[in-house]
DNA sequence: ATTATGACTTGGACGTACTTAC
DNA sequence: GTAAGTACGTCCAAGTCATAAT
């Protein structure tokens, strides 16, 4: 029961009314929240479920999950644009360019979009009212709601402060090297300083100090390790490290005492004079901005007309088509906006909602045995349906490169030999032979992939119509997405690097595993499997998360069910995250210069602290927690050890180290000396495997920089980095010129931020021949462009074209005519050539993380505004519904 | 002061849907 | 149309960091 009303639910205020559909909410007003007060994002979308016809892992097909694909039918993307109040900032669109004002939402009827009036067909009418909706809903203005939060603190009077300089490394190779790991290639060059406005500062600016990033690895392709795989691209582990295993050794605390105390800013207190070598300690930078500090406040009125698209199950086909040529050509005028406003969050501390209404999670289908049987010693063994999917889960695994890792196959061994019983035939791992199960596996997924389009649309169907009550939760009356609705299913723990706990078991997760997070008033949701029970049900309003159960790898941590990255309240800790991230501009340069200070320190907790806080402020790195030893042994910050960082004279540190998720970090940096120094000591009389700084953890790093600016943890240096890189590159390089060579270079800065924050990817596996077809073609082209040459002059001469290769006669041409087809080859040429020094130069670099993580989406919107970018261009619908607080951005915005 | 717990963000691999090239 | 290539979304592992418990 209790599902499907997700939308009428008794504790949903009256005013929530949504229409047949439930698709739309309007917000609930409630009183004593504040958060009503501003407006929420719309969520509209569609997503569609992702779908996984293919196999699960453990081999089954599970018929729950096949259908997956929602029927994208709706408009998901045409929504985005239908919801989109046009007039509002349009993001650049030509037509529109509306200087900082933006419009206000209009509603439909002033403005009728034409996407709305081709639409037609579908569900005009509920369309309409449920935009009617929206709009009623969306669009409170909102006023800055920041201006309550601590952190916009900074508002008006930051005018001044010279931009900070973000950490600044300059390298000389050239973009395209893409063997050398991401680090170094790129050259952080000193983004700061141009723009002050103030002159008076203006020598500060140069960069700290430039970095010198230097490639070390040969042509080869590995930046990250190296290793022969068998598969293609899978990232090798690496190992290297393995060698000095890193003893965790009791540090020696004193450095808290210091740091424990004020929480408060000390902008003044730090301030420093300063030491040598830098110059921050210049008034703030001065940026421009305008009303930056929030530059969403004008906007607030634009409305989110986006409505939630039901799910249309009808003619999905049809329908889906033309959504997408809607989006597309909405695309060009881009007018996809919507004011959200979050809302402060602060006020009652803790409290994060006060209704929440889901329907709980989806469980996967349980085992079906297949009765194949595997070989032991050559011969046939029956299992049973447990042992069967365990041996499933393995034998499916076949190529992976786990298949080499002697702990993979140790861990599962032990595993799985608890389930077959001590006694069992089977005996050993190194005697099984499981082909045949394997080859069943492929057979299934061959199976699968011949289904007809028709078929796959069904089963998808299908599976939507089960989750889709499970997809929506009721947040304070808004419908909001949720984010990871199904229960993980039983598999082989495939850990990243060289996890020790790799191949065990995970084991299946049964209601009573689950505890479920909800609303007083809620319904509490059905288990869905018959005749169990969830573990416990809370009402806890201080967390956001839905469910959670215990991790079956490790029970000491939890897995959590949350909303959707398009929810308000994950837009609203988002958009927090930023903020603060703006607001170490304006305390960068007293913490640089408080550092700086420090280098040479008496006390080691402190000069430990001061050259720490500096390798995060320049390189970003991470903070480096400690791990446990069942855990892969990876680095950060506080955790590096001596072997880590080589000192290369006179002043250069070369890094190389597994970072998080074992993904290597290689790079070589010019330092200043009092940091080569310093290094220098914390490296004497260790060894290779000892902590670097083994006064420090991140506690006491955190708890440092606390004193320095409020909030100020160690990632926000990296948040800041990367998009502070991003709005200086963009506002730096971005020239006159069409939309394609804009959004050319918005994915350099991208690709440069990706880099700073060492975002890899491996290579894809068919990346060596699509680079060599390439060189393929433009040789011939090359070749074509010689005979046009040759039958220029011949041209010129009177004479007919020479022969081609094949013999065959070719046309009388005027030489204008072939000079005209040079010029066109010539371009061609050219332009293969541009792009495949583009993809050489992104095949290990992943662009997507620091879009989604990193870059302060109010900097693209603005960008996008000012050069009349459609914001498609460069966001794609998931972000365009992650970042919809940050649609109607002031166009000014300058992070 | 340290460690343990808990909650939430960040990250790369993968599979598939969608596009583009031929 | 078909194969190849790319983009997108999901999955779930692995970090960060605050706070509670010792």
């Amino acid at each position: 029961m209790m599902a499907v009303e997700t939308s009428d639910k008794p504790n949903v205020p009256h005013e929530f009314d949504d229409d047949e559909d439930g698709l739309i909410f309007k917000r609930y007003t409630s009183k004593k929240n504040q958060l009503h007060s501003e407006v929420r994002k719309s969520s509209s979308h569609s997503h569609d479920g992702q779908n996984s016809n293919a196999p699960s892992s453990n081999g089954q097909t599970s018929s729950l999950q096949k259908a997956n694909t929602a029927p994208s039918a709706k408009p998901s993307a045409g929504k985005l644009s239908a919801g989109v109040s046009k007039a509002s900032n349009s993001l650049a669109n030509s037509s529109v360019k509306q200087p900082v004002a933006n419009s206000k939402s209009l509603s439909l009827g002033e403005n009728p979009k034409p996407y709305l009036e081709q639409k037609k067909s579908v569900d005009v009418k509920e369309e309409l009212k449920s935009i009617q909706h929206s709009a009623k809903d969306y669009c409170e203005d909102s006023e800055d709601d920041e201006d309550n939060k601590p952190l916009s603190y900074r508002l008006a009077n930051s005018n001044h402060n010279k931009k900070a300089t973000p950490a600044v490394v300059t390298k000389a190779s050239e973009d395209s090297d893409d063997d050398v790991p991401l680090a170094k290639k790129m050259n952080r060059s000193s983004l700061l300083g141009t723009t002050s406005c103030n002159h008076d500062n203006s020598d500060q600016k140069k960069p700290i100090l430039k970095i010198q990033k230097e490639r070390q690895n040969g042509p080869g392709m590995n930046n990250k390790q190296d290793r022969p795989s068998p598969l293609p691209a899978k990232r090798p582990l690496d190992s290297s490290n393995s060698l000095h295993p890193s003893v965790k050794k009791p540090k020696v605390s004193d450095a808290a005492a210091s740091v424990n105390k004020k929480p408060v800013p000390v902008k003044h207190e730090v301030k420093v004079e300063d030491g040598d070598d830098d110059d921050d300690n210049i008034p703030i930078s001065q940026r421009l901005k305008k009303p930056s500090v929030s530059g969403d406040k004008s906007s607030s009125t634009k409305k989110v007309l986006s409505k939630v698209n039901k799910v249309n199950k009808s003619g999905s086909k049809p329908f889906k088509k033309q959504a997408k040529k809607t989006f597309k050509k909405s695309g060009n005028d881009s007018e996809y906006s919507k004011s959200t406003k979050l809302l402060p969050s602060s006020g009652d501390g803790q409290k994060k909602w006060t209704t929440l209404v889901h329907n709980g999670v989806i469980f996967p289908p349980p085992y079906q045995p297949h009765g194949v049987k595997m070989l032991y010693k050559g011969k046939p063994v029956v299992l049973t349906p447990n042992q069967e999917e365990v041996a499933t889960m393995y034998a499916v695994m076949r190529d992976t490169e786990y298949m080499q890792k002697d702990r993979f196959k140790e861990n599962f061994w032990n595993d799985w030999r608890k389930l077959l019983g001590r006694n069992h035939v089977i005996q050993n791992l190194k005697d099984c032979d499981f082909t045949p199960i394997y080859d069943w596996y492929q057979s299934e997924k061959e199976k699968k992939k011949q289904m007809t389009t028709e078929e796959k649309k069904t089963l998808k169907e299908e599976k939507m119509k089960q989750e889709e009550i499970y997809m929506w939760a009721i947040v304070d009356g808004v419908k909001e997405k949720v984010g990871n609705f199904r229960v993980e299913p039983p598999g082989l723990f495939r850990g990243r690097g060289e996890h020790p706990k790799m191949g065990k078991l995970k084991k299946r997760i049964h209601p009573s595993d689950i505890t479920i997070n909800i609303g007083k008033d809620a319904p509490i949701p059905e288990c869905p499997i018959p005749g169990e029970k969830w573990k416990e049900i809370r009402h806890d309003n201080t967390v956001t998360w839905l469910a959670f159960w215990n991790d079956p790898i490790n029970p000491k941590l939890f897995k959590y069910v949350f909303l959707a990255a398009s929810s308000a309240l994950k837009g609203q800790s988002d958009k927090e995250k930023y903020e603060k991230a703006r607001m170490l501009k304006d305390y960068i340069a007293n913490i640089r210069s408080a550092y700086t200070k420090n280098f040479t320190s008496k006390d080691i907790t402190k000069q430990q602290i001061a050259v720490a806080t500096y390798l995060i402020d320049k390189l970003a790195l991470r903070a480096g927690n400690e791990k446990d030893d069942d855990e892969a042994d990876t680095v950060g910050c506080c955790t590096l050890k001596v072997e880590n960082v080589t000192r290369e004279p006179p002043n250069k540190l070369k890094f190389n180290f597994l970072g998080k998720d074992s993904i290597r970090y290689e790079n070589t940096v010019e330092v200043e000396l009092p940091v080569y120094n310093a290094i220098f000591k914390f490296q004497k009389d260790k060894g290779p495997g000892d902590d670097l700084f083994d006064m420090l953890d991140t506690s006491k790093l955190n708890a440092h920089l606390k004193e320095l600016m409020p909030g100020l943890t160690a990632k926000v240096f990296r948040t800041f980095n990367a998009s502070i890189t991003l709005d200086d590159m963009l506002n730096k390089e971005t020239k006159d010129g069409d939309v394609v060579e804009k959004v050319l270079v918005y994915q350099h800065a991208n690709k440069q931020v990706a880099i700073i924050c060492n975002h890899q990817r491996s290579v894809s596996k068919s990346h060596g021949a699509q680079m060599s077809k390439l060189n393929e073609k433009i040789d011939e082209l090359q070749a074509v462009l010689k005979e046009l040459k040759t039958d220029l002059d011949r041209a010129r001469k009177g004479k007919p074209p020479s022969k081609s290769s094949d013999g065959k006669r070719k046309k009388n041409l005027t030489p204008e005519a072939l000079e005209k087809k040079i010029s066109q080859t010539n371009a061609k040429i050219e332009k293969m050539q541009r792009d495949m020094k583009t993809k050489e130069d992104l095949k290990t670099v992943a662009l997507g993380t620091s879009k989604i993580n990193y870059l302060d989406p109010r900097i693209t919107v603005a960008w996008c505004k000012r050069h009349e970018v459609p914001i498609e261009k460069v966001f794609n619908k998931s972000l365009l519904a992650k970042f919809c607080w940050a649609m109607d951005v002031d166009p000014d915005f300058r992070f």
